[in-house]
DNA sequence: GCAACAATTGAGACAGTGTGTCAACAACAC
DNA sequence: GTGTTGTTGACACACTGTCTCAATTGTTGC
């Protein structure tokens, strides 16, 4: 990942190491904030701005995806370059991305309706993974 | 639109009274600061939290309707109640709604692919409108 | 019209998520 | 080892809200 990042013209340092420690391998998504507050107990002089820069550049090269959480919120995971959506768990967090994009069609023909010169979109799918829809919650339903 | 609020067992106040009218015939989208922004010119003593709130009630009764602007930041626009998503002009902010929601296939199949309970989902597009586009660019690409 | 009650308000503190600045530092090329 | 320049850490600031709480106001019943 370190290499990476080289490759792309960017130095190797200490707190970028730090930061790649701390998001490698993480199979959920997670937000800056908490890479901060995980750093901030291993590498109190850690700042916080340098964790959202670096979060940034590993989302530039592809290292990790930036998304919506369902309350609005960014939160990065690792992998998933390339034009994906997600499929997030409003529960646990966790993420499936897809990369079936059925907003094609769509764009064709808004494009051709209303005249816009389409750039993007947004597409974010939320609801609940199999392992949280099966545990019973943690306050019974009365 | 006070009506409304009234049917929903809100009171109608003065400072409701302002925020309806500062929303009501307003085509394009516009953000809570925006709102508080104006009304400071003509009411000044109405205090931000009830802008926030009155906004947040009419979007309550689908006076109002909420979405995310291109850069994530959440805007609203009057009317367009039920499942809407919008084409929002990156330039101007002029927000086109549209009905037809090509989304449904895929969130049956990635309910049986993935056994996630699909709860909803977030789809907005961007691009720039027909007179947006027309227009020369204040500075001239060199 | 008036009083009582409860909803609503305004002010301001606080939170979360960033961005911008700047002097000090450190990685890298030589 | 040195010089250059990208990077860092600290901190201020911005934006978008939310929360609290005493004061105010709309509404209802008389």
């Amino acid at each position: 990942m370190a290499e990476l990042l080289a490759g792309h013209g960017y130095r190797i340092t200490g707190p970028r190491r730090a930061v790649i420690d701390a998001v490698v391998g993480r199979a959920r998504p997670f937000t800056a904030e908490q890479i901060v507050a995980e750093l901030k107990r291993v590498a109190p002089e850690l700042g916080r701005a340098t964790v959202y820069r670096t979060l940034e550049i590993l989302a530039s090269v592809d290292v990790l995806s930036r998304f919506l959480r369902a309350d609005g919120h960014p939160a990065y995971i690792v992998g998933v370059p390339g034009h994906r959506h997600h499929l997030v768990c409003s529960d646990c967090g966790t993420v499936v991305a897809f990369t079936r994009c059925p907003v094609d069609d769509l764009v064709r023909d808004l494009s051709r309706d209303t005249d816009f010169a389409i750039q993007g979109h947004l597409l974010e799918v939320f609801g609940v993974c199999p392992e949280c829809r099966d545990e019973p919650p943690a306050i019974a339903p009365s």
